[in-house]
This record gives C-alpha cells, structure tokens and sequence, in this order.
RNA sequence: UCCCCGGUAGCUCAGUCGGUAGAGCAGGUGGCUGUUAACCACCCUGUCGCUGGUUCGAGUCCGGCCCGGGGAGCCA
C-alpha cells in the first residue's frame, strides 16, 4: 500500500456521483474517510464515506492483491484515496461497489480514533465536535443545514427580496430582546472612570457597544427603501438558559415587508413554512429518511401533513377564552394580559386545532414598543406561528409606523427615544405600514430534523460555560 | 437562574440489602465468511466525577463542589 499524495489520470468522483452512476466505470478515483473494515482471508470490505451523501460506498479489495493484508489493519477514521473500477456489486445491500486496483493512505487513524462503528450518544459526540461531522446523524444534520441554508436564499430571491447584512456590532442597549453581550477593548483590570462608572467614551466605539441581538431595527431601515428585505446573519443572546432550545449564537432569519399589515405578515410566514417543508421533502430525500426511521418515528409524515395543512388565525382574546373553557389542569393560569405559556400554545396547536395556527393581536403591555397598536389600543398586531411539536416557532408583528404613537409606546415602556432617534425617523418622512418576522434557524432545523436538542443542530454550540472548538 | 435526574473500562451500560466491579462494542491473537455497524473463540482494559463525612467495610448512605441531561423561566 502506497502512502502520500496519488498521482493519478483517473477519474475524480464523489461518493454520492459514483453511488448514483448510470452504469460500470472504469478507473476512478475515490477519496474519503472509512467508516468500518470488514475483513477476511478472501477478500477485505471498507465503507468509504466522504460526506457527499448518507450512504457510503464499498470498496472491495481481493486476498490476492499485494496489499490485501496492509488493507485489512486499516483502522476506521482513516483517510484514503482509492482507485479502482467501479462495477456492479455481485451481492445484496449495494448496487455499486469498486473493485479496487490501488489503496492509498493519506492519513491513518489509530485505535485511539474516538468515533467507532457503534452507536453513541450526542451528549458524547458533543465533546467531540471536531469529528462528530464524520457520524451519520450529524452527516445527516449538516447536510440538511446546508440545503436549508440555500432554500432559505432561494425563497427570498424568488420573491424579490434583497438580502441586507445588518450589523453584529451595536450600540443599541435596548432592542428589546434579552441581554447583550459587551463589546469592548478596555482593560477589565483598570477601566477609565467617571464618577466611578466605567466611561465608555473611552472605549472603543465611545460608546457602550455588544453583540446584536436582532436585525430588525436595521431590517426596517431598509424595507422603506427596497420594499422587501431579508436578514441571515448570526445573532447573540448573553442569557443563562440552561436549555435545549437556547444558544448564545444562534442564526437568525428576519424579512421584513413595506406597505403590508399583519395579514401580509401572517401569509408570508406560511408560504415560508410550506416552502420549506416542500423543499426538504424534495431535496433531502436520504437525509429525511435516516430521521425519519432513526431519529422521529413519523417525522416524514409529519413535514406532508404540515405541507398541506391550513394555517388557522386565532386572535388572542379568543385564545385566552378557548384555555379557559377547555377544563385543562394548566400549571399556569390563563388570564386575558397574561402571556401564554409553553403548555396553553402546544394545547392549541395539538388538541384543539391539530395543526398550525397563528395567535395575533396580543395584549399590548406583554409586547415590544415597535409592534403597531391596533384600534382597540389595548392590542398591537403581534403574530406568533404555533406548530405541534415545538410551540411556538415564528415570532412577527406590524410595525408601528405612526410616529406619534410610537414616541408615546417608548415612552410608556421606558425605553429611551434618543439613541433610537434614527429608527424614529423613517416614521417622519415617507413612512408607511410594514412587518416582519423573526424564526430561529436553529429551531426551524430541529423541526425538520426531529433533533431534540438544538446544540445538535449546529456546527459548534455557544452555551453558558462552553465556547470551545 | 430555579426544580428534577444522572456521572462506573476508550464508548454504551449493568452493578441486588453497604461486603472490595461486570457485559457488549472498540483494541490484541487465532479462526471463518461476497461481507453489510460481519461472525466465532480466547486475551487485555478501571483515580467507580472531585472532596469531606458515617461505617469494621462505601460504586452503593449523607454533605459540599464540578460536569452532563430533562423540565421551567427568558426567548428564537
């Protein structure tokens, strides 16, 4: 068995085109990782994965070929090239398999390699996130990720929506979505003071500046400008959930719509949702079926019921009074002005409705100061997109575009107009009705995955306590 | 941050009433087979998370700490 870099006039194929050949090919090259070695005294069998698709490809290598016994120690995890035929497999499990005419190592791995051809639990596959992409299911995960990453893309330009790269670096203290992480180059051990507060003058920036928690503020800036827009980019929480579903990085997907109202909102969320699924059950029909056997019985099921489903509106008042004639032992009360909780939104999304629904026009003192206060003036046009399973996984509202009533909504919320003088002013000239959404990329994965814990879904998790790799 | 559960071989786990630790996989050796996370036989593998206590004796009981998981809150 040779070692180093093949030289080689044949053929270079993916695992995935060589698996999906029309027919025999003749001197090809493979290159990829070993997932198991099955060998014996007449012939070696590995499994070659290169992560371009689910299944791996056999390599066979006869006892009568020089290298047969070098072959056949080959620990799993090593990396080879390999060049052979790629002929028709003689035996059950595949349709192609390659014959092979030369073995080369490019890189060994020895006993010690931590992913062994056995089944593991991802709380350990965590600890080994370096190489956790080389297992099944996180080939499976990163695979879809990836597809969704460009259907995401795909649907927004389809539509006419420009992508707009708002900024990671922000002063805005309040945009109303939880704690920020600071940002700063001063020096913890002696900051410069005033008064003795620390002065952030000083700073980098001159002022107290951290990691966004939300495109949106910016996302609307641009929607009075292109019309429809769209961000996807990563975002930051700095709180200490201790949760399945909360990172401290995540990514965030946030359209934003000019001259529409919640309606508009609500249609686009669902057209996002469908198209989605549709593309997923479409395009990653390999990858669904591992989760769907391995991971959630029904997933596949699931995501065709969802593609056809009608996405019913559920105003909130009607909400709160559906809990309340339901009989239910909730652990928490139901209340017109209380929020709903994770129990009330998956007993209107399972038992009641079966379905998606989305429950709009909230109290207005339990939202944000940005969402438009409806003629009640006791509800704003806040939507939230329920679905089985999950609970809630879009979030949007109509933006107030009204200037006057916007300045009083900051004001009865504490929230100070000054720093935001800018978001205030597209209310001033040509302003206009418009909404938007956030959805949690992250969470929108482990619905279509059936992954239960969103630090499988990315590639390298951000929680409290652990920012390693 | 709060509540609950857990931490035993490289990995997945068992360990009874408190009596001195075990199975599968991985690794090694041999055998066997167009094999499918191959199979069969034998061999090897331990700071029982850390720390203090109770006890003649602690993986097992109690306290503290660390780490992981589930749930809640916050939220996406």
């Amino acid at each position: 068995m040779r070692k180093g870099h093949l030289d080689s006039n044949c053929r270079y194929l993916a695992v995935q085109k060589a698996l999906t050949a029309e027919g025999e090919i003749e001197n090809i090259v493979l290159k990829g990782w070993v997932r198991t070695v099955r060998s014996g005294k007449g012939v070696t069998f590995l499994a070659l994965n290169d992560g371009s698709s689910m299944a791996s490809i056999q390599v066979v290598i006869d006892a009568s070929h020089p290298d047969h016994e070098a072959v056949s120690a080959i620990g799993t995890g090593a990396a080879l090239e390999v060049e052979g035929d790629l002929v028709a497999s003689p035996a059950e499990g595949q349709r192609w398999e390659v014959k092979a005419a030369r073995i080369t190592m490019v890189g060994e791995a020895g006993h010690d390699y931590p992913l062994q051809k056995k089944r593991h639990s991802f709380e350990f596959l965590r600890t080994i996130a370096h190489l956790r992409p080389r297992s099944n299911t996180f080939g499976a995960v990163f695979r879809m990720r990836n597809a969704l990453s460009f259907a995401v893309h795909k649907f927004f330009q389809e539509r006419g929506f420009l992508y707009v790269q708002t900024p990671i670096i922000t002063a805005n203290d309040c945009e109303g979505a939880g704690e920020m992480f600071r940002v700063t180059t001063l020096d913890p051990r002696n900051p410069p003071l005033e008064n003795s507060q620390i002065d952030w003058r000083e700073d980098f920036f001159g002022e107290k500046t951290g990691l966004t928690v939300s495109g949106q503020l910016q996302a609307e800036l641009f929607a009075t400008a292109f019309s429809k827009v769209y961000t996807f980019g990563p975002t930051f929480r700095a709180e200490n959930s201790n949760t399945s579903r909360h990172v401290a990085e995540f990514w965030m997907i946030e359209p934003e719509i000019a001259f529409a109202n919640l309606q508009d909102d609500c249609k686009l969320a669902e057209d996002f949702l469908r198209y989605h699924v549709i593309y997923t059950l479409e395009n990653c029909g390999e990858d669904l079926q591992f989760f769907n056997d391995r991971i959630e019985k029904g997933l596949i099921d699931k995501l065709e019921k969802l593609a056809k489903a009608e996405f019913h509106v559920l105003p909130y008042t009607e909400a709160i009074s559906i809990l309340q004639k339901s009989g239910e032992n909730f652990a928490y009360p139901v209340e017109w002005g209380l929020d709903l909780q994770s129990e009330h939104e998956r007993y209107l999304t399972e038992k009641v409705f079966d379905g998606p629904i989305f429950v709009v026009d909230y109290p207005a003192q339990i939202k944000a100061f940005y969402m438009r206060l409806n003629d009640d003036e006791r509800t704003v046009a806040a939507m939230d997109l329920l679905v089985p399973r999950v609970g809630e996984i879009i979030g949007g509202s109509q933006r107030e575009e009204r200037y006057d009533i916007l300045k009083m909504r900051m004001d009865a919320m504490g929230v100070p107009s000054e720093p935001l003088a800018w978001y205030m002013d597209i209310r001033r000239w040509g302003s206009c009705p418009h909404a938007g959404f956030g959805l949690g990329f992250e969470r929108f994965l482990m619905y279509v995955t059936g992954m239960e814990n969103i630090r499988d879904v990315i590639p390298f998790p951000r929680t409290p306590g652990n920012a390693q790799f």
